[in-house]
RNA sequence: GUGCCUAUAGCUCAAUCGGCAGAGCGCUUGUCUGUGGAACAAGAGGUUGCGGGAUCGUGCCCCGCUAGGCACCCCA
């Protein structure tokens, strides 16, 4: 039995990692949203959604170690289930699920939330949304560098200052692997440590990596290939020098170099990428190249990671289908917004609160819907009864820009008041062209 | 999942050694019958995150829980 009003009361609380979104967070992301919407259908990518949860087997098969990051439970019907964690697995599912009904090269975007059981922090969460852009059934590095433009063009969409897209290659991350003389055995460790060079330095490298079981000379061998610099293409004949005679080496060189030849003309400006060989990205079903986007303010990580899938999609179909794509974390890039103040938007939708009195209560409501019928986002007020001020306060504090005012008087004289709410500028003005003034003071901000 | 730090009014934060829980902003009301932001005045608002323990007595000490921050791990 549950008390309606008065004895204990439930407590209001969200679990752990999971937030509502106010109205002036709503707006801010559905900007962002609409952003990346548009460049992702401008590139001819499709629309596409799936569900939240899935058969937990779905999942499982190609996360690796992120399997215990997972949200999975039995439900009423006794099935092993588990919340998406990213959005590419759903994507395999789909096209193996609907081959007959898509045509390859398949590209989709898909704009939704995941869900990982991870501790939260700064920019992360346990219900996040991802932002995904993959093309499938292309195994050309071109499909790959679109990938990588349209993820420059997005974060340069939302006008963030300082952003580069590292990008690797797995293949040749095994090379160098080979050609120090790490077993295989040892490559998993050997991606791990050398993806925290930024962070433990190259001493904290060579410790883990002769902790693993490396000689330091392997280790030393591993790091200075690895830590290599330079202009792309420039640093790739080098690399292709000093890897010869090495299984997969020269086939993931010529994948990168196509990549870096077909960037320039995608219109990515060089700055906003590098060829950083310390990059491995942790993902077990990546196979190809691999790209991440990080800011390096506010320290948030990785705003978006990306890479090929080879293998993913013939888990589920039996016969291998190439695919490549990106991820974009909502969550930390508004974080990068806030920092900066990027996109300084409205905290309301409405354009213009109607203020009127109890005697023009229905000539106000027919106002609002003409008003509505030109466009304008109107807000009309609920409490005439409260007087002119208190309805042009709220208003103002709601951050809607412009008022009209609708009484007795106007109404006799065919007209309303506009007043900007930020200046504190009002006239009368003629119904009949009241639309028409007050875009006139919108657009003043 | 692990470690460290934190939690006091709607918000930001005070509160001496363990001794009556406060300020600023915001909110409500009034000065002000159809014009907000200013000023002045008054007022409301708290089981100090939740639960337990030690103490004559706790916002303050101890334990557990929950949430947040940072780091590890991992990642968007």
């Amino acid at each position: 039995m549950s008390s309606q009003s008065g004895g204990a009361k439930r407590q209001a609380r969200v679990l752990k990692g999971f937030r509502d979104y106010l109205p002036e967070q709503m707006i801010l992301r559905q900007r962002i949203i609409g952003i990346f919407r548009d460049i992702f259908e401008r590139h001819g990518f499709e629309p596409l959604d799936t569900p939240a949860l899935e058969y937990l087997e779905i999942l499982t098969g190609k996360a690796g170690e992120n399997e215990k990051l997972m949200y999975r439970f039995e439900d009423a019907g006794g099935r092993e289930v588990g919340l998406r964690y990213d959005l590419t697995v759903p994507l395999a599912r789909v096209v193996a699920m609907h081959q007959n009904d898509l045509a390859l090269p398949f590209k989709r975007y898909h704009i939704a939330p995941v869900w990982r059981a991870e501790n939260p922090q700064r920019g992360r969460f346990r219900e996040f949304w991802q932002c995904d852009a993959d093309i499938v059934g292309s195994a050309s590095p071109l499909a790959d560098a679109e990938v990588i433009a349209i993820m420059a063009e997005a974060l340069e969409a939302i006008g963030i200052p300082e952003f580069v897209i590292r990008i690797s290659h797995r293949r040749l991350l095994e090379s160098l692997g080979h050609a120090a003389g790490v077993p295989p055995e040892l490559a998993t460790a050997l991606y791990r440590s050398i993806d925290k060079l930024d962070k433990i330095g190259p001493e904290g490298v060579t410790r883990e990596l002769t902790a693993a079981g490396l000689s330091e000379k392997q280790a030393a061998k591993v790091l200075e290939l690895v830590t290599r610099r330079g202009e792309p293409l420039q640093l790739l004949a080098e690399l292709r020098e000093a890897l010869a005679g090495i299984e997969g080496a020269e086939a993931a060189i010529a994948d990168l170099e196509q990549i870096f030849r077909v960037l320039p003309a995608f219109g990515v400006a060089p700055k906003r990428y590098t060829l950083d060989l310390t990059l491995a990205r942790g993902l077990d079903y990546y196979t190809g190249p691999v790209f991440e986007a990080t800011v390096t303010e506010p320290k948030v990580g990785s705003v978006g990671g990306a890479g090929r899938y080879d293998g993913l999609v013939g888990a589920f179909l039996g016969r291998s289908i190439p695919a490549t794509g990106m991820s974009l974390g909502l969550e930390r890039i508004i974080e990068v917004v806030r920092e900066h103040g990027l996109l300084p938007i409205p905290a309301t939708v409405a354009d213009v609160a109607l203020v009127f009195f109890p005697e023009t209560v229905a000539p106000a409501a027919q106002l609002a819907s003409t008003l509505r019928a030109e466009g304008l986002r109107v807000d009309l007020s609920l409490q005439p009864h409260r007087g002119v001020g208190d309805q042009l306060k709220l208003a103002d504090r709601k951050g809607i820009p412009v008022a009209v005012i609708l009484g007795s008087s106007e109404l006799e004289a065919g007209s309303a008041q506009v007043k900007d709410l930020r200046s504190g500028e009002q006239c009368g003005v003629p119904l009949a062209e009241l639309a028409t003034a007050v875009r006139d003071y919108i657009d003043r901000a």
